[in-house]
DNA sequence: CTGTTAGCGCTTTCAA
DNA sequence: TTGAAAGCGCTAACAG
């Protein structure tokens, strides 16, 4: 039932080397003996072991995809994209999941899992800790990372810096005066994360407008619906006279207009929100949004490990631009003509 | 650098079976050999190459999840579920992508890409054709359907029809008459798929209560967001007296909802809207809902093919329930005390 | 252009 | 309880 590379080769009458040769397309096979062999390989429905090819040629054909969830906007997009171009280009995508503790601990990934088992990694969204990266790096394959990710890395993400900076821009173009910050937990935000650059776009808007982006007006939760709707409530508590609210992400956005309800207070009317993504859902409550491509990003770097395995020199980095979607969810403060 | 079998059956001075043995837990091993070679695998970084182990035991240790996408809520959180039951009992997992296509076909699953790869297979959430469910059968291994199945497969899943019974009867309970039923495309309802079963449920419901479940009050469009805008104004346009929504998914519930603002109808003065899932960003609109346990169908299927692969014979079919989330999205119609 | 042959690194009888 | 040895089903030199 199970045929086998002999099967093929001696009903086509060649050696297994060629049928090997013609049947994934390598040089030196004349056009006939391929045709013959693809013939008899369909026939015969041959498809050859992976595991067998692995072992005699030390490549796996697959890559694993690191992401700290699934089931959240951004990295459910990511990998759908990313999956969907390797297996285009004939990669088996081998899905590697872990926690985010709240309590800021999370369990380490261990190389371990991925060892001999890949060929290339791609590791989705979230910084992991400069050691567990190393270890990873360490197993020697090419691995690229999405969303996040220093100069040393190759990388495919947006420009975080400017995506803060425009979308405070335009908060402080309505009229606002007093815009505060929610974003994700500081224990996972490097230095060169999303999260850290788009606080840091925040502060350069405020401060070019002559504004004191003071650190109160910043709160830091859960990167959740539930951490937004959180921090927006410890954010209205501190800074009572508060007009607007930028979200470092679609969903945090969401929970903070969920926060503000829950406070009585009306969107925009009195509290003007806006996020980064592009949801799908933002527009349920009109989200106004730093919209993202981001089955694009999956796919580049999909292409992007794929090309650092051939042995190209592809760009290291790739970024992507973001683009502002204005609906209803930001206007003008009150008592401010817009 | 990479130690290999050999160089621990070495070191610890025992055959490379030994090691094989001892590392796998197997029996006929002596505690202290055992320990020993544990010691020397440890101490070396041994880990055993997955192609080698699958080339020469048959067995891959992997487990292939074929879903027709990872962005979207139920597929995304039974994607999340699964992966980490399975990883946490050691199996790989590979991830299938397929696509939908708007036209009605897709392209089909092609079994070849999953043959000798995985030891058993999970097929999430949409009906597959029966000649494609028979072609990925015809490979031999253990399957488990989520979210969808007939009695034939083994499967774990909700009880759909009671689902839209109950659903409906609550509306119906609310003094809602006309109660209109947004669904999926025709063409991927096999009659044992969920849109089928809650429609049933739907027509038993308003049956029962002695109304009419005719035809016109259904319309079946995309199941994303997108296809319950489009379908609730199908459905007002042919029905202007429609007071209630039922909605076979929270997405094409929230859809419902922005179409009918497009229309300039009021939630739920005007129409209530009722959806199935439990999906986090209902609150966003105050979906009604019958929630689901979506982890632990992810969860329960990983369990299920892995007592599958291991020779026991575990129930055939696993069903969860789901309860009812009352919210603001429905109401008594007007005119009707509650 | 094609065939021969030696592995790839494990697991698994079969003996001891 | 342990070891020897024969594969698992391919790929990749190397020859021809």
């Amino acid at each position: 039932m199970a045929a086998g590379i002999d099967d093929v080769a001696r009903a086509a009458g060649v050696s297994t080397a060629t049928v090997s040769r013609a049947l994934r397309d390598l040089p030196n096979v004349s056009a006939k003996t391929r045709e013959r062999v693809r013939a008899v390989a369909t026939e015969l429905g041959y498809v050859a072991s992976p595991s067998a090819a692995s072992l005699a040629s030390g490549r796996t054909r697959a890559i694993g995809l690191i992401s700290p969830w699934v089931n959240r906007w951004f990295f459910a997009n990511i990998i759908d994209g990313a999956e969907r171009a390797l297996r285009a280009r004939g990669y088996d995508v081998l899905l590697y999941t872990f926690d985010i503790q709240r309590s800021g601990e999370r369990p380490r990934i261990d190389p371990d899992v991925l060892r001999r088992r890949v060929d290339g990694i791609l590791v989705v969204g979230l910084p992991l800790a400069r050691d567990e990266l190393e270890a990873l790096q360490g197993l020697g394959y090419p691995l690229v990372c999405i969303g996040w990710g220093g100069s040393e890395e190759a990388t495919v993400r947006l420009d975080d810096r400017v995506i803060g900076l425009e979308a405070v821009r335009y908060l402080i173009r309505l009229g606002h005066r007093v815009i505060g910050h929610v974003t994700g937990t500081p224990d996972d935000v490097h230095p060169w994360s999303p999260p850290a650059d788009r606080a840091t776009g925040w502060r350069e808007a405020m401060t070019e407008a002559g504004l004191e982006p003071d650190a109160g007006l910043m709160e830091s939760g859960g990167f959740e619906v539930s951490g937004g709707r959180a921090s927006v409530k410890a954010l209205l508590a501190r800074h009572p006279d508060l007009t607007a609210v930028f979200a470092a992400s679609d969903e945090m956005a969401m929970g903070a207009i969920l926060g503000l309800r829950d406070l009585g207070l009306r969107v925009p009317e009195d509290v003007s929100v806006m996020g980064v993504d592009g949801h799908e859902l933002g527009e349920l409550v009109g989200l106004t949004t730093m919209s993202q491509p981001v089955d694009e990003q999956g796919w580049a770097a999909a292409e992007l490990v794929l090309d650092m395995i051939n042995g190209k020199t592809p760009p290291r980095r790739v970024v992507f631009p973001a683009r502002l979607v204005e609906r209803t969810s930001t206007a003008a403060p009150r008592g401010v003509a817009s």
